[in-house]
DNA sequence: ACAAAAGTGTTCCTTCTACACCCATGA
DNA sequence: TCATGGGTGTAGAAGGAACACTTTTGT
């Protein structure tokens, strides 16, 4: 019943594993224990298979390269990328995905042995394989306006979080600083951003801060301003 | 050099082509000429050819379907629909494109003969083949969410036109009345979002009104505030 | 003259911005 | 006691929301 005269492809779903770690936006890649690009960086997937949709393919890539489940952390369909000859293998077009994890405890390899391990994204932006810098562009692009029009930075956290954490994602993320109170008082004012606990958490030095978990919304509501990027008027 | 074990399928691009058209959203549909979904209404689309990229896919798909070239609408990725059993010929995975076009004149059949014409979204919502319901669903999210934070409304005008028409591209894509004076001190404090051309356009009744085009802008920042879609606090 | 759509101003309120000090803890 | 990060208030500015009347044309 398949129809020959139609263009035959493989269809591959790549990762774009974000992260906030050591004040530095990084991204999960693997280096390629292959041909082609073998010893390049790149970042994880592979291909869909039979009976799979598309995001149970990112879930399970997501299983085989880091030890997460797919439910502790923000997966979304970023774009699909189908340019001819973006694999030298063949027609291959790719659906990817982005995750936006907390700073995990460091990845195992995946089990095809390829080492994976993180990397911060100014460092790796213009070294990897296939079209892979172009997704990774689009990857950091999309994060950054999530953040201002939902609540995901919060998926950046762990269960529990400071305020002050959470201000931090948006720091790394934008690459900008922002004011403490009035970030307090925006977050606080957004209903179901962010919900108390009545913990405390000390850390080396300084006043303990209280601990919040995710709130229910999804959407933030006015959204949270980002400073214009040195492009804007007045 | 092509592996065998795994999964290969055919790529469609599908189109859900938008246009305000007697106050009222509309999307562009066709009547299947062919099983499966012999007689059903479905959006356009069809098979990615060899050497060919997803956007020239969607463009020629567009050329086919429409008397229209890709430059006078805004064309852009919407999302990749990929569920096995989506269509009952075999494995084949979609990637939707969004189009926002002008009050196009009436659309000629598509060259293999499948009847295309405008539709009122409210109309054919629940009605189409495949998953395509779900596909047209996300693109009136998507054209939605880029009136609040883009310039695209002006993407549904022709290429003059009145502040009165863009204020009812707001109104018909959000089904919901806005004020007509704040909208007019946004629309022009807004710098790049229209231009004063010099002319005026008489109708049938009431005072002329200024035509306007396109500006260069490209985000509304801040954004155009879209009330609450009733699930809202306070 | 009248019907119809365009255009225009002000007040109030919310939210953003900028800015400086005290608090609670560990070393 | 000091170093470190957490937490708080206020005044000014900008933008959003609500609201009614005059202007310009065709008939």
């Amino acid at each position: 019943m398949s129809d020959r005269k139609h263009l035959h492809l493989r269809l591959a779903v790549d990762l774009a594993i974000l992260t906030v770690r050591e004040e530095l936006l990084q991204v999960l890649v693997i280096e390629r224990a292959h041909d082609p690009y073998q010893g390049k960086l790149a970042l994880p997937g592979g291909f869909l298979r039979d009976g799979e949709n598309l995001s149970e393919a990112a879930t399970r890539e997501l299983r085989e390269e880091t030890d997460l489940d797919g439910n502790s952390l923000h997966l979304e369909q970023l774009k699909t990328y189908g340019d001819p000859g973006r694999d030298p293998r063949g027609r291959v077009v790719s659906v990817a995905y982005l995750a936006l994890a907390p700073d995990l405890p460091i990845p195992r390899a995946g089990s095809d042995a390829r080492s994976a391990h993180w990397a911060p994204v100014t460092s790796v932006a213009g070294t990897l394989a296939f079209d892979h810098d172009t997704i990774l562009k689009d990857a950091v692009e999309r994060a950054r306006g999530r953040l201002e029009y939902t609540t995901l930075a919060a998926a950046f956290c762990q269960k529990r979080f400071t305020i002050g954490e959470l201000r931090r994602v948006y720091e790394v993320v934008w690459g900008i600083p922002l004011d403490a109170r009035n970030f307090n008082r925006k977050v606080l004012h957004t209903e179901g951003f962010i919900e108390s606990t009545k913990e405390k958490r000390s850390q080396d030095t300084g006043r303990p801060a209280e601990l919040y978990r995710r709130g229910t919304a999804q959407w933030l509501r006015p959204p949270m301003m980002r400073p214009p990027t040195a492009d804007e008027k007045r």
